[in-house]
DNA sequence: TTAACAATTAACCTAATTGTTAATTATATT
DNA sequence: AATATAATTAACAATTAGGTTAATTGTTAA
């Protein structure tokens, strides 16, 4: 359940974009929608795309939802990836 | 081009499977095919995924094509998820 | 309590993905 | 040359994904 849908909602660029956006701070659904060109239903689904995955949290503060990223998730990730490329990162490092 | 074929190939649960069974060496397709229970085609799509996002590589050899991994294309994926979770790395090891 | 606003859910459509079987290509063997 | 083997490509069916508009749910403010 873990890695699958984390790749899963890292598949799509827009969900990509989302994660890079909150990178910087929360933001309403709103605000998130504002930055690109789909409407809010469809940005709406992205979200919950992303919180199944747990890649970000919400909470409701009055009229707006908040979104805020969860990076622990991404430990599983960047070790399977590392580990598939099967990198020891001292050596990685040396050769930069 | 590059994040968005990598993050899409890495989003199948049996592309996956076969980028780790290439990690342990070269395979031909009729190998890789024996340890999925889906057809040959089907299996040979997957790997045209993989081919195009430039995570395998292939040769032919006599009546065979092998695959082999190609991880140099992660390199880009391991800073792309590094960075959105933001960690420097030493502060990582240190935590751990 | 009604009106307005923020956001999600529902219903629907189209495009992409994944699987199958049948046909094709390329190579090796007899 | 004919046959067998390895693998891919073609054609089709079923499912999933991503987008839209319309309807619904929460919350605030008049």
């Amino acid at each position: 359940m873990g890695l699958q849908q984390t790749f899963k909602a890292l598949s799509d660029p827009i969900r990509r974009e989302i994660l890079n956006m909150l990178k910087k701070g929360p933001l309403s659904a709103g605000e998130i929608t504002e930055h690109f060109p789909v409407t809010a239903p469809s940005i709406s689904r992205h979200l919950s795309v992303l919180k199944q995955a747990d890649l970000i949290r919400d909470t409701r503060n009055g009229k707006f939802i908040i979104y805020e990223i969860n990076t622990s998730v991404l430990e599983e990730t960047i070790l399977w990836v590392v580990d598939l490329k099967g990198v020891d990162e001292n050596v990685e490092k040396k050769q930069i």
